[in-house]
DNA sequence: CCACTTCTAAACAGAT
DNA sequence: AATCTGTTTAGAAGTG
């Protein structure tokens, strides 16, 4: 019965619940911290464990970067805009527009799809959030570094003064010694990226700039203050520390940590500042204000918990969350103090953010134009013709619902739209609601699937094969040439992130082509029955297809030539235009790979125009293409490469906290219940 | 416009 | 009874 579809579709929705997403992984990250030093670490206590200090910190702090953009959002709802719900269309335009109508606790899912109908998409928010928590690293190493050489001054005193062994100091000096090396070292890897950023124009630290990324939060703020602020505030919540619940308040700690770096102090307030300041300052204000309309829900509570930063205070219901607010949080100087944190950090993340969209909109703009130059490209890159068929396209893939956050979105402009296109989903999302690329696309998908299997495995692109290209090529790739349904399911899922989501679906397509497919054939087995392939009724499938037409292989193979290398260079892009932290993981992170695929397949899609538009050998060869000549074909003709590629449909799922390194040989279906 | 292919959804039945 | 496996049908959509 539909008992598949039926309770995977539901349960789709709550497995992104469920903490696949960035959102909560971080905050789960922040929560499962313990044991924290409260900022007091002992000298002699150096090493390991400060570093893991310092890394707990930096995961708080995106976390803090997350709940603050909801809490600018809901500052913006609480100053900006009326409570008014049901504003006729306001999530098309403004991009806060969600968060207005849902003034409540803010799921990172929501906030990716909020974010997917701004400019950025989640993955590019995500890169920003880790340039801001970069920046924030530093100025905190910095506060660390120095608090550890005072510290490590103050020991040595003391330990001369107690007449200790110089054995004892040895052995102090030498781990304060190496834990400054390794904060040295880290300090120098964040200043690396600083500098990269700026190279970058990611991060503006020029003068006249309306802010300084790297004073953000002490600006209007002594150091003292904020210390002061940040020990009340921990002593005020050890218990919760200790339960694992403290991200937020290690959000202020870390924030008010890195702001106090000394030689950064500001006290200038830009005029964003000012604005942004009686917004946060109003925030307390309006927190004391139950939200009529929502009377149980509140940006400030959620999940039992206070969410005031620094705050996780466990209130059993909402009116006594409202106590609390109102006993805890009133209108005070350190209430004050901690909006103007905050605001200085939400101010910084709307430059940043500012910057990234200008950034975009430039990128899309030259893309754009590139890309229309040639005549004959019809539907250049997409770029234009998705917008107008996003709309169905999300609507002939429901089950994509998460993640096709451009349906909805009216562009204000084409560029504006851009940045959505450019994202894996709406790249897939958009242009043909099932483009199917033509049999001359067809790239071996051995090869295709073996120079790109971390890509693949990693990056949540649906691959550009049919579905019974890939159970076939599950099946070669097995010893004994044969499988289980069970075993292709798993293969699916191991070798494509892609997999890993909408099972439903793919698991019933996958039934349906071994059943419906005569190249398919069922073989009893002792234990069961195993799946084999029949090579020959496979090749009968596509022999007008491929059809022996040299050219067209030769076109297949040009494009597919151009691709690797094209992920190469994006790859290398994306990790020099991102960050030195995410370098490393430029092929593992699904964002980024989901960028390139999508570019890569958005390539292939023009590439397929081209071939099929202006046969093989015409003269109107795209530039692309004549830029790539033919190359040899490594691999005999495979029967699958006549095939169609899966349709783009169903949009490329990206979660960016997908854990990838997980295997998922042992859960087969594990989407819906994560 | 049509035939074909592919994908998706769903109903259904038998096996586990 | 629930789930898995396998078959089949239907419709939508892309391609040639």
């Amino acid at each position: 019965m539909m008992q598949e579809s039926g309770t995977e579709t539901k349960s789709n929705g709550s497995a992104i619940q469920n903490g696949s997403s960035s959102g909560n992984h971080l905050l789960e990250c922040g929560g499962l911290r313990e044991g924290r030093s409260n900022g007091e670490t002992p000298a002699v206590d150096v090493g390991a464990a400060d570093l893991a200090h310092v890394q707990q910190q930096q995961q708080a702090l995106q976390v803090a970067r997350q709940l603050l953009l909801q809490q600018q959002q809901q500052q913006q709802v609480s100053g900006l805009k009326s409570p008014k719900r049901n504003d006729k269309q306001p999530a098309l335009q403004v991009p806060v527009s969600v968060a207005m109508m849902t003034p409540q606790v803010i799921t990172p899912q929501q906030m990716q799809q909020i974010l997917q109908q701004q400019v950025l998409s989640p993955q590019q928010l995500q890169v920003l959030l880790q340039q801001q928590q970069a920046l924030m690293l530093q100025q905190q190493l910095q506060e660390f570094y120095k608090k550890q050489q005072e510290q490590l001054q103050l020991q040595l005193l003391q330990q001369q003064h107690a007449g200790k062994q110089p054995k004892e100091q040895q052995q102090v000096a030498t781990q304060q010694l190496a834990f400054q090396q390794q904060l040295l070292q880290m300090q120098q890897l964040q200043q690396q990226h600083l500098l990269s950023l700026q190279r970058q124009g990611l991060l503006t630290i020029q003068p006249g700039q309306p802010a300084l990324p790297l004073q953000p939060l002490t600006q209007g703020m002594i150091p003292a203050e904020l210390q002061q602020l940040w020990k009340e505030v921990t002593s005020a919540h050890t218990p919760e520390e200790a339960t694992g619940n403290n991200h937020s308040s290690l959000d202020l700690t870390t924030t008010c940590v890195s702001s106090s770096a000394p030689s950064k102090t500001s006290l200038i307030m830009n005029p964003h500042a000012s604005t942004n300041g009686q917004l946060s300052v109003h925030t307390p204000k309006r927190e004391s204000l139950p939200n009529e309309e929502h009377p149980h829900s509140h940006p400030l509570y959620g999940h039992g918990v206070c969410k005031w930063p620094g705050c996780e205070a466990v209130c059993e219901d909402f009116q006594s969350f409202l106590k609390h607010l109102n006993s805890e949080h009133a209108l005070d100087d350190r209430s004050t103090a901690q909006c103007r944190v905050q605001m200085q950090v939400v101010q910084q993340l709307e430059l940043q953010l500012a910057k990234d969209k200008e950034r975009l909109q430039a990128m899309m703009t030259h893309l754009h134009v590139k890309s229309t130059e040639p005549k004959t490209a019809p539907q250049p890159l997409n770029l234009v013709s998705s917008v107008t068929l996003s709309k169905s396209a999300s609507e002939a893939s429901p089950q994509s619902l998460p993640h096709t956050p451009t349906t909805p979105t009216a562009p204000i402009t084409p560029v504006t739209q851009g940045p959505s296109v450019i994202t894996t989903t709406s790249m897939h999302t958009v242009g043909p609601i099932r483009r199917r690329y033509s049999d001359k696309y067809n790239v071996p998908i051995s090869s295709d699937i073996a120079q790109n299997q971390e890509f693949y495995k990693n990056a949540e692109v649906r691959p550009p094969f049919t579905y019974a290209s890939l159970i076939r090529q599950a099946i070669l790739e097995s010893p004994e040439k044969q499988l289980t349904l069970n075993e292709i399911y798993n293969w699916f899922t191991r070798m494509f992130a892609y997999f890993r989501r909408n099972a439903a679906t793919w698991k019933n397509a996958v039934r349906h082509n071994l059943s419906l497919h005569k190249c398919f054939v069922r073989v009893e087995n002792v234990k069961g029955a195993v799946w084999t392939v029949d090579e020959v009724e496979f090749q009968k499938r596509r022999p007008q297809k491929i059809s022996g037409n040299p050219s067209l292989i030769k076109n297949m193979q040009s494009s597919h030539a151009y691709c690797t290398p094209l992920n190469a260079a994006l790859q290398a892009s994306m990790a020099e235009n991102s960050i030195p932290l995410y370098t490393t993981a430029s092929m593992g992170n699904p964002s980024l790979g989901t960028l390139a695929s999508a570019m890569r397949e958005e390539l292939n899609g023009a590439m397929e125009h081209t071939n099929s538009n202006e046969s093989d050998s015409s003269p109107g060869r795209s530039p692309l293409q004549a830029a790539h000549p033919v190359h040899v074909k490594e691999e005999p003709l495979d029967p699958e490469e006549a095939e169609g590629p899966l349709s783009l449909v169903t949009t490329a799922n990206h979660s960016p906290d997908f854990d990838q390194d997980r295997d998922y040989e042992d859960e087969p279906v594990n989407e819906d219940m994560e």
